[in-house]
DNA sequence: GCTGTTCTGCACAAGACTTTGCAGAAAGAA
DNA sequence: TTCTTTCTGCAAAGTCTTGTGCAGAACAGC
């Protein structure tokens, strides 16, 4: 029998977030959301009929709830449930819950959980926003970075290319950078990745991009540098290595972010354009066991 | 020949535990295990058809698979993974008071801290440190990767060049790849990043390194490939993404892992080529404000 | 205490997911 | 190579889950 705490401001801080609106419910229906609240595993995985069990309720109002809550119904405030509760879980878990294997590889990884734990916080979630809006009105997507760091650059223009995004991965300096730059016009984003020191010619093609109108989003570890000046969006990440050199590892997550707020925002124009990569790729036959 | 440090199975000490009894499976059912080692959230919440579509196989061999697992069906399983999954992540896990700020780009560093985790537990140190020997002495190291999972790939491969190793990227399929690997030699290496599906060129690639006494280091999420199969060293990690994409994160971390590595090994050798190589980038004066 | 409104539970309908029969494809044996 | 066995994909059948109309219960206002 689960006691219920008189409903009222449910969900408000835990890890229901704002899932939970905070409606004026009925008897049945501030039970059913008390139980959420309580068994978050339950709430995460069980059917109707489990949840109205330990709601004490029939199953139908848990249904009802669902609706009367804004989704379109069990399974899809289920969902919302779901994702919530295990970034939840990924952000709260202890580090370390096993015995010890030190190893390079297991530093290493470590490491990295560290330097994406602390991007939660230095990634501005407006800025992220804006990005993503500005990325999903552009008619051309440059993606900028060099050396070692250009790995989340490429990894992003790929995939938003794969999902139909007109974006163009630049690896090469020079006139190649410059006259890819070059062609940038308002409306159009340019999107730099990049750690460390600053590059001359990185920060120089922002600053044009910039005076074209274009806009700029930067994806780097430091905010005082000229390239960071020269950014609309500015996205942070910490970038320590586990040696002398640092770590991509958050940049290339947040990059998988990015991509992750466009579907969010255009899923239906996002679909199509995987749907339409992944079938040329199977009539190219690139596949094997 | 060189001994294959892929024997003990090290991705179903992961956190699948033995939930996976290991019979003989078909090809469509290996698929499937696989599928579902590398992406726990997906095994845990997905349907058949979800899995199916992951696996690339039609979704009549997930349910087989369950059942010829050991389990009642599909259902039975995933109950079983679920649970398993929710002990590997949430254990002791207390709900804590932290205030939530959902967004995409939050999404996407929970997942891929729960990666990175995970990724603990699928590379086997052993193939790790077996990797890193092959890697101090080798003649000459090519890396290749394709597509948004050469972002590792890139990486690894710049900075091997940055310390000083004889490594180059080769990004290139086709008549490209065909010289490059047939270049290679008793004594060379060539490292091997792929996530997803395994494309025929790369799996040909390493068979042919091989062949020609070359060590073969992989960097994959599927341990059933001829890919896997054709590798002296495999390091296994997982790859689920936050959308539609797998996520090359842990990849990328355990790239960084095999550098601390030979760093650990060879401190001299390491330290000395930074050096070099940062003092060619000096004075080149690319760095700016 | 009476009456009108809202809410809840029941039972069934609609829908979604899983399993299986079957036939063709692939793999293995002779 | 040919024959036999095993495996896989398709599509239909079977099972389980979710949603809704209706009728009675609870509640609030008078």
């Amino acid at each position: 029998m689960d006691e219920t705490t008189e409903s009222q401001t449910p969900g408000n801080g835990g890890w229901l977030g704002d899932a939970i609106p905070a409606l004026k419910l009925t008897k049945a229906q501030a039970r059913v959301v008390d139980a959420l609240t309580v068994n978050p595993k339950l709430a995460s995985y069980g059917d109707v009929t489990e949840i109205a069990l330990k709601a004490g309720v029939n199953s139908s109002s848990v249904s009802r709830t669902a609706q009367a809550l804004g989704y379109r119904g069990w399974s899809d405030l289920q969902r919302e449930l779901r994702a919530r509760y295990l970034v939840h879980i990924a952000d709260t878990a202890p580090l370390s819950h096993r015995v010890e294997v030190r190893s390079p590889i297991h530093d290493s990884l470590a490491h990295d959980v560290e330097n994406l734990r602390l991007a939660m916080d230095t990634v501005d979630p407006q800025a992220a926003d804006d990005a993503v809006t500005a990325l999903a009105t552009a008619r051309r997507i440059i993606v900028v970075g060099q050396g070692s760091y250009s790995a989340s650059a490429v990894a992003f223009a790929h995939l938003l290319a794969t999902a139909g995004y007109p974006a163009n991965f630049e690896g090469r300096a020079g006139v190649h950078l410059a006259s890819a730059v070059g062609s940038l016009r308002p409306g159009d984003a340019l999107v730099v990745f990049h750690l460390w020191r600053p590059l001359k010619h990185l920060t120089i093609a922002a600053q044009l991009a910039r005076q074209a109108g274009a806009t700029v989003i930067t994806v780097t570890d430091l905010k005082s540098t000229d390239l960071a000046k020269a950014s609309n969006h500015l996205l942070l990440v910490p970038s320590e290595g586990v040696y002398a050199f640092q770590s991509a590892t958050a940049s290339l997550s947040v990059a998988y972010g990015l991509l992750a707020g466009l579907e969010a925002r255009e899923p239906e124009r996002v679909k199509a354009g995987i749907e339409r990569t992944s079938q040329f790729w199977d009539e190219l036959d690139l596949y094997t066991n």
